[in-house]
DNA sequence: TATTGATTCAAACAGTTGTTTGAAATGGCT
DNA sequence: AGCCATTTCAAACAACTGTTTGAATCAATA
């Protein structure tokens, strides 16, 4: 056993790219091999399954992405607008890059989506951490004028922005002139998305200002 | 060929269900028959191929789709905000109804996610024009402050929210308290997200009446 | 009733799928 | 060289896929 094992490397690697580009079913232990270089049954003999195949590449999709994309790091005192900008850029630039590039990412995607066994790992080791620095930044800008709940749905309005420049791209790009449609690359996409989310912030520091106590978000109703 | 077509009429229903629930290729024509109660066979006798089959119940959804949730009308005068807060309202219900009510829905997220033949169609009688009218609104709220092409990215992060309190539900049941989860409803969920997007607008206004003129939300750089 | 056309049915078909098998090849070891 | 465990390979297997077929059934008409 080679300690760099090429035929299961490559198996992993390849494997990884065909789940994210077809999804589980479609995707074919025979073409996963074809493109791989290796005999057919080096899945069954290396993994045992197609299945174990799939988990073991949603895994090493997971930590390939980990080591790539370090947690950012600013100088002490960077304003925590820009901050927000930066995290929301990364997670736009991880999210639109070239499938080539971004088959961990479409693969955890998926993965993300119809949940197997790995999810909760990546929500755990992956998801969760993203999530709390979002929350935490906020929390600073936003400075004890709403309540964890509230801040909880801002955050994951954030990431759902995000996530709709991906995922809703075929509708977009039907709904969008094509020349702006071209503009829309993660730091277009990332300027806005934290200029709006800073305008929202703004708007409820001056309804405190100005009138009484921040709304809540939900007892409105209709 | 009876006016209500019982076998047709059945295989129609139960297909969307079934494509909604596994996708196209996890679905089987021997199941949607099985459940159907219908013949293998009439598949193929009644739409020609199995994928005809799926374009038709794409386009049924849609249909009924179309026909139970009826387009929103608002007595005259009534002020911008509350017709944006019924909108968003009215997206999320559609989107979080349960799956037995909502597999219309779903099959049509599905469509939308992997384009087909019927994505085209889908967008242009169904997205656009819902897609539309929330243009319209935020035009009114914004009152020409803005151009048409942030416009069109705003509306997009609104679209984008509520179809992460959908897709993204695995995740966030992981990373929210599960009383406070118990929580997101589409009214409850539309609240929020109403009040967020006018907190986002009167922020503008006040940096409009305060300083110079509105950031064009993509030249900042960082 | 006999005839006709549309519909249903069980059975089979051809192709693809994941998986298994047993022989061949490989590479390090004494 | 000879031996060994590990890995590769072509071939086959069994199960499942969408689709076709030809006879059986049904409903209406003349």
């Amino acid at each position: 056993m080679n300690e760099f094992d090429d035929t299961k490397h490559r198996l992993l690697e390849t494997a990884g790219m065909v789940f994210a580009e077809k999804g589980y079913r479609a995707a074919t232990v025979r073409e996963i091999c074809q493109r791989a270089g290796v005999n057919l049954a080096a899945v069954n003999y290396h993994f045992g399954d197609k299945q174990r195949l799939y988990i073991e590449s949603v895994k090493r999709a997971h930590f390939c992405r980990g080591q790539q994309i370090p947690r950012p790091e600013w100088p002490a005192g960077t304003p925590a607008e820009t901050k927000l900008r930066d995290v929301i850029g990364a997670v736009l630039a991880r999210m639109l890059s070239a499938p080539d590039q971004a088959w961990q990412g479409q693969l955890m995607l998926r993965e993300l989506q119809h949940p197997t066994a790995a999810c909760m790992e990546l929500v755990r080791d992956y998801m969760r951490p993203q999530f709390e620095l979002i929350m935490a930044l906020l929390r600073e800008l936003l400075s004890e004028q709403v309540d964890e709940n509230r801040l909880r749905l801002i955050a994951f309005g954030i990431v759902g922005q995000c996530l709709h420049f991906r995922l809703g791209r075929p509708v977009m790009s039907l709904l969008t002139p094509p020349e702006e449609y071209r503009r829309y690359q993660p730091d277009y996409l990332a300027d806005h998305i934290a200029d709006w989310t800073l305008a929202a912030i703004e708007g409820l520091r001056a309804r405190a200002d100005h009138g009484g106590p921040v709304a809540t978000g939900s007892g409105g109703g209709r």
